[in-house]
DNA sequence: GCAGAAATGAAAATGATTTTCATTCCCATA
DNA sequence: TATGGGAATGAAAATCATTTTCATTTCTGC
C-alpha cells in the first residue's frame, strides 16, 4: 500500500526540501514528468503517514511539505515570509507528559508551532 | 469602513472566543439571526485587522478566529472520543518567547496541541 | 498467460473563502 | 424634507486547494 512514490519525493527533495503539492506537481510538469495532480496528493500524503515528511499550514492556510529529519522536532516559522527553523522542544515534551498523567490521558503525541516574524522581515 | 460588526463578534464571545466563520455563521443562523456568510467574513476580516481577534489554522486548514483578550491556554484532545479539556500552558509561553528570542523573531504567536486516548476510551 | 490487487489520473465533487454587483442603508447638506 | 453619495449588505458566481469517484492500466505471484 506505499503509495511514497519516488518521483515525488525526489522532487520535493529538488525544490529545496519544502513545498505544496501543487508546486510539487507544477514543477514535475514543467520538468517534463507525467504524473497526476491525484498522485501527487496521494503521494505526499503517504510520505506524512511514513513520517518522512512533515505538513504545517502556509498563512493562507494551503498545506506545505516539508521532509524532514528523524527526530522529532518543532518549528519557528515566519509568517511573513515563510522561513522555517527546527527547534528543540524539550520543554514540550515534558509538559505534555506531565498534562497527559494529569488528566489521565495515555498514548499521547502532540503539536506545537511557533509562529512569527523573522530578522529580515 | 468599520465593518467589525458588533452581532458577529458578540456571537464569536458567545461560542467561547473561538470558532470558524462558518461556525460564527452557523451559530447566528440558528440563533434567528439574519445576516449573510459574506458579511460574516468581513467582519471577521475586520477584527482581525483591528486586533481584537486573532486567527489560527485548524490542521484541515480552516481558518478559526479567536477573541485576542481570551485567556490564552491550550487543549488537550481525546483521539477517540473528541473529548477536550483546557489545559494551562505556562511552560509553553516561556518555551516559545526564549526559542523567538534566540532565532531573532518578534511578534510571536504559538499552536500547542496534545492528543492521545482519555481514560475513557 | 491470468486473476486479482494496487496504482494511476481525469474529471467531478467538496468546502472554505473571495469577488462581483446590484440593492439598501445612513447621514450630512441643500 | 428631499437628495446624493459613500458605506454596508448579501445572494450568487468565481476561485482554489483538496478529496472522491471510477474507469483504466500496471504489477505480482502463480
Amino acid at each position: 500500500m506505499s503509495r511514497s512514490n519516488p518521483r515525488v519525493l525526489s522532487t520535493l527533495e529538488r525544490a529545496g526540501g519544502f513545498a505544496s503539492a501543487q508546486e510539487v506537481y507544477r514543477l514535475m510538469q514543467r520538468e517534463g514528468e507525467s504524473i497526476g495532480l491525484t498522485t501527487v496528493y496521494r503521494a505526499l500524503q503517504s510520505l506524512v503517514n511514513d513520517k518522512i515528511v512533515d505538513v504545517l499550514r502556509r498563512e493562507d492556510g494551503e498545506a506545505i511539505y516539508r521532509l524532514c529529519g528523524e527526530a522529532h522536532h518543532h518549528h519557528l516559522v515566519c509568517k511573513s515570509c515563510g522561513d522555517t527553523v527546527e527547534i528543540e522542544g524539550g520543554a514540550i515534551e515534558k509538559w505534555a507528559k506531565v498534562m497527559a498523567e494529569e488528566h489521565g490521558f495515555r498514548e499521547v503525541g502532540h503539536t506545537a508551532e511557533i509562529f512569527g516574524l523573522c530578522g529580515k522581515c
